[in-house]
RNA sequence: GCUACUGUGGCUCAGUCGGUAGAGCAGCUGAUUCGUAAUCAGCAGGUCGCCGGUUCAAGUCCGGCCAGUAGCUCCA
């Protein structure tokens, strides 16, 4: 019969020849590295039967797909390992990940990340087994009376729910048979490098009301030398941890006696931020929006009309005794809580005083505080605490006008982004509600309305993005602007929201050119983010050496010898006076200590000042990266320096 | 909140079988005034995260709490 391969030629093979067969057929050396194929585009074992006419591809460790076939069965190896050093734990899900794997397992006695060894132990004696992985298929009832003869009770339950016709795929190595969609490689023995690498505790079908099973996580490669600089690579990740780098830099700290999430922002690192909030702060003023200044706390009753009472209470700092359903339970005291979120406060705004459609747009921008009751296990550096500061505002419109607001407040971010050097560390992710789920306010019809308006500005502006479920604010769906860190989570840098039901909660209108009242749009929206959660990313992205103009020190002047004191001192004045920030290091130091230390404290511009500069007014100047650049004129490194500040260049 | 791990001078770390703590860097003092990535010497600095228990004796063993880290849940 006839195969046709992927660049368009024939092969001939015999009726009922497997996909390894024919592989095999074109060369040997690729049937070495073949590790699964794809029939008619879809990816199968290489055990898998061809048909006449089936368009066969192969594929290898070098394909994406490859490596997760290959990581898969790892998965599975890895299951193995454990049903025979543990035969009483039960299986759970063991799949791939971006740079990995996992197996969920249900283990009667806890164990620790000093199992490890003996774990991989017997999963190198699997892999040098080389045994043989064959795929069988059951009936679904077939299929759970084999899974409870295993007492895998949690593969019975997957196997359960689903469809009553539905065919269930198996793979068995050696004793070990596993529930799995497959592919897999052919035999165990194929894998060559792979490493177990972290332990910890994930709730079965991820609901914190099931049992915490423990995940076991691990890696592999198709070589020891890559899996070497994975290893390599993800150490040098780790010294980019703004929160190991962030405190070392003086940046940051924070105090047990003060509390958990709540960092303290120390001289440097007050000052990163206090660059960049006036920058955002006059970038928004330029751009329309009116500058607000709203209390931190309030009364529940401003909650109760916004629906965070209803919907996010139990994050919140309340202050006063209240019930389970929010209620004080002394009558008599006033209960107070701290703001989560700044829009109620910037409706008040709006309320006071009627709208006429001629004063909508109406845009009102704060750097607010905002205060979050995260779980204790939730936080994480400056990525998530518990107080923060959110380049929050609101946008009050009509209906017709929201698509250009979205486009301007994206337009801002993108500016913002670019400022940074961020712009292509970004990602797009459309946040969509979850059907029926009671998070989110009950109105089927705004939020299908809602996010079909959504989607359409997206579409509109060309996006790339995600859509995910359940990510949405409980008022409505949002745009959000995703950031990895060096651990490669990723969090929410950015967001801007559309609001279908703040305009009808809190009673907002606008009196339009027909003379009748009618209801806005809200868009909340963030400009660069919050800032310490921004602040994180930079220290990450910039491995500590920030561009020079958000530098918490951008010049630093190392005098060669006393004499050369006074002339440093008078160059920091110069420098102060013309914004820019400069030290001089006066320590009774060489000359190469001061440099050293100033290199590690990564300012952009060091200026060395001896005898001969005092003499001819110049200053010798290292640049960061670059060491040293020559001498040039004071006045012209005064002016280099100033405009390359303004003109935000990143080097 | 859950699972696992961690907590010893400001920082990085050592501390064996339970016998009341060591180093380097940083700091201070003195000497040195030096031309592009670590000058020399001396001094000082610790209720071993906190509370309790076991013990003749606890940094070390046990329990609770606090804080930090990774993941889960959650999320800007």
């Amino acid at each position: 019969m006839n195969i046709i391969l992927k660049n368009g030629d024939t092969l001939v093979v015999e009726q009922d020849a497997t996909a390894a067969y024919a592989v095999h057929a074109i060369s040997e050396g690729l049937a070495r590295a073949a590790v699964a194929a794809k029939v008619n585009g879809t990816l199968v074992d290489l055990s898998h039967v061809l048909h006449e006419g089936d368009v066969l591809e192969i594929v290898t460790l070098k394909d994406r797909e490859g490596l997760e076939v290959y990581r898969h069965t790892c998965a599975h190896v890895l299951a193995q390992a454990l049903k025979t050093i543990y035969p009483t734990c039960k299986l759970a899900v063991g799949p791939t990940v971006e740079n990995g794997f996992y197996y969920d397992v249900d283990f009667n006695t806890p164990i620790t990340m000093e199992d490890f060894g003996k774990i991989e132990a017997e999963m190198k004696k699997i892999i040098k087994s080389n045994l043989p992985i064959e795929r069988f298929t059951l009936s679904r009832g077939e299929a759970v009376a084999l899974m409870k003869k295993y007492s895998e009770d949690y593969k019975v339950e997957i196997i359960e729910d689903l469809p009553e016709d539905a065919e269930l795929s198996f793979y068995k190595q050696g004793a070990f048979t596993d529930l799995c969609r497959g592919p897999h490689l052919p035999s165990t023995g194929k894998i060559r490098a792979f490493k177990l690498t972290s332990i910890a505790g994930a709730y079965w079908r991820g609901s914190e009301k099931n049992k915490q099973l423990t995940r076991i996580y691990g890696t592999a490669f198709s070589r020891k030398e890559e899996l070497d600089a994975y290893l390599t690579a993800l150490e040098e990740a780790k010294r980019r941890d703004h929160n190991k780098l962030g405190r070392e830099l003086g940046l940051f700290m924070t105090s047990d006696v003060i509390g958990q999430g709540l960092p303290i922002l120390m001289p440097k690192g007050a000052k990163i931020l206090q660059v960049l909030t006036r920058f955002v702060e006059d970038e928004e003023a330029k751009r329309g929006f009116m500058v607000t200044r709203t209390p931190n706390m309030a009364k529940s009753d401003l909650y109760k009309i916004s629906g965070h009472w209803a919907h996010y209470r139990d994050k919140m700092f309340i202050l006063g005794e209240v019930d389970e359903h929010g209620e004080a339970v002394n009558k008599e005291e006033e209960i107070m809580a701290l703001r989560p979120m700044t829009c109620p406060f910037q409706y008040q705004i709006y309320k006071n005083g009627l709208k006429s459609y001629r004063d909508l747009p109406c845009r009102y921008s704060e750097t607010a505080t905002e205060f979050r009751n995260e779980a204790s296990g939730e936080m994480h550096g400056l990525i998530r605490i518990r107080q923060f500061t959110l380049s929050d505002g609101h946008i009050i419109c009509t209906k017709e006008q929201v698509e250009g607001e979205f486009k301007r407040c994206l337009d801002l971010s993108y500016y913002i982004l670019d400022c940074l050097g961020m712009r292509n560390d970004v990602s797009f992710r459309f946040s969509k509600r979850k059907k029926g789920s009671d998070k989110y306010i009950d109105d089927d019809e705004a939020w299908d309305n809602t996010e079909a308006m959504m989607k359409v500005i997206l579409d509109d502006l060309g996006l790339d993005y995600v859509e995910a479920e359940d990510e949405a604010a409980f008022y409505g769906p949002k745009l959000d602007v995703q950031a990895k860190n060096v651990f490669g989570k990723e969090d929410t840098l950015i967001t801007i929201q559309i609001d279908f039901a703040a305009g009808h909660s809190f009673g907002m209108e606008y009196v339009d050119a027909d003379g009748v009242k009618k209801t806005p749009y809200v868009i909340h929206r963030s400009s660069i983010g919050c800032y310490e959660r921004t602040l994180a990313l930079l220290i990450e992205k910039y491995a500590g050496a920030f561009p020079l103009w958000f530098a918490p020190v951008q010049v630093k002047v190392l005098p060669i010898t006393d004499r050369a004191a006074d002339y440093a001192a008078e160059l920091v004045d110069g420098l102060s006076m013309l914004g820019i920030r400069a030290e001089a290091d006066f320590r009774n130091e060489k000359i190469g200590r001061k440099i050293l230390d100033a290199e590690n404290e990564k300012v952009p511009y060091k200026l060395v000042v001896g005898d001969k500069e005092v003499e001819e007014h110049t200053v010798s100047v290292r640049k960061r990266g670059e060491g040293d650049i020559g001498a040039m004129e004071k006045e012209a490194f005064f002016a280099l320096v100033k405009q390359e500040t303004d003109d935000k260049v990143i080097f």
